[in-house]
DNA sequence: TGTTATTTGTTCGTATGTATG
DNA sequence: TCATACATACGAACAAATAAC
């Protein structure tokens, strides 16, 4: 880990409270001891006890309401991380990465989808074509077209950290107002189209052609945008191994 | 964004510390003033400025060096974030996410590279084809091989997000113990002969060709962990319901 | 070499505002 | 309204590490 405090005895104090969060000493949603207890039990100033605290909240596993305690809000650093991350650069650049994030997850979901995953993937297809046949722009719970079914594609990849840069991106470009720009900017019946043959591929553990539809299927996006894009054949040479 | 802190004073410190930061008033690497001097300039105490400097630590835009002053690190709090995230992660996800970018990156450096990036691209390949002939393990500065190329090569495609993201994939793996077990289970001389070919189409343009051998590349490593130590992990990985 | 100034590290006391009962 | 508990905030003081002379 980096070295996110000046001093020893500060680093030390942070990584103690951070060990027991994490050792699910306090549950999520509840209050840590006051800092003067925390004084006595670390046996360090009220000030260090309080930098210590301030660095927790700053990593998102605790959150301070004044005059009525610290509790605790992740028992990890806050995947939220992630997401105050990406809302950082320049929704080019996380088009970008979202193409090649979304091209592998084919791949892998492809290769090694279990059939509780592939079925939330026929799940995400059949939501969106309901959401057509009612010309409704959205799908139930307010979330843009598409990023439903890639979603579900990301988690059947069993990836978790392509999952969670998947809903991350997707956020990010959503807040952005981009997410919402490609989705409408497509027509549905292509989308869906598009869509439901890159399931058929999964479907049929077809690696290449998964990877290769994706690919067009991203690409597709990006051009609404007018922004460069790149070849995709050799995209599907590729192959997961194994 | 979430608020960190929580009160009103040391928040609107951090803020005004922060816009300062990133505005480029104080370039990184320079020495921000004095704790007693912020005191004066922004009119809070100095335990308040130590909390809000304690936070930007946390955050990695400063550092502060015990006696000697805090300095700045980075304008953005996005590589830092992006590293504490990814080491949550599993070693195989983050393999599996390195593979995906290190293509793309491929393919977008081979088609928008700059002079400036080949050279740097170009150096990468000349200090590892000198560490190989002086049989050192390492790279000068404790780089593990490999690492240098590939962030060239992600510098080289314009995507400052690929490129942090290089970097902290790297320094993931590399905590991990990960990343020096792939550079040294690949020959240094096959390794050295792939980088050179990936380079060679890249300087020629060639996006489709550049993409292949990165995927060819990525794959080797990947196939060389799994025979040895990732064989039960990665297959858990993907059962795993989430 | 050693002395001094600078800067951060740490602790403590106290005052203030706010939520709870 | 009052009393209590708690978090916020300030400032003083000393310790420790560093750099310059």
């Amino acid at each position: 880990m980096a070295e996110p405090m000046g001093s020893a005895l500060a680093r030390t104090t942070l990584a103690q409270l951070k060990a027991r969060i994490s050792a699910g000493e306090w549950p999520v949603g509840s209050r840590i001891p006051t800092e003067p207890e925390l004084t006595e039990q670390l046996g360090v100033g009220r000030s260090t006890v309080r930098e210590a605290v301030r660095s927790l909240a700053t990593l998102g596993m605790v959150e301070t309401l004044p005059a009525r305690g610290t509790f605790v809000r992740s028992l990890t650093p806050a995947p939220s991380l992630l997401f105050d991350a990406l809302q950082t650069y320049h929704p080019a650049e996380l088009i970008g990465i979202r193409r090649a994030l979304d091209v592998e997850a084919a791949q892998t979901a492809a290769a090694q989808w279990i059939p509780e995953r592939l079925e939330a993937m026929e799940t995400a297809v059949a939501i969106e074509m309901e959401a057509m046949r009612e010309h409704n722009a959205g799908i139930p719970g307010g979330v843009t077209r598409c990023t439903l079914f890639h979603g579900a594609i990301a988690q059947a990849s069993g990836n978790r950290l392509l999952a969670d840069l998947d809903t991350s991106l997707s956020r990010a470009l959503d807040s952005s107002g981009l997410g919402a720009h490609i989705a409408e900017s497509i027509d549905p019946a292509v989308l869906l189209n598009e869509h439901d043959r890159i399931l058929t591929s999964i479907r049929a553990r077809d690696v290449a052609a998964a990877a290769h539809l994706m690919a067009l299927h991203s690409d597709a996006a990006l051009r609404t945008l007018r922004h460069t894009v790149l070849t995709t054949e050799m995209t599907t040479l590729s192959q997961q191994p194994g």
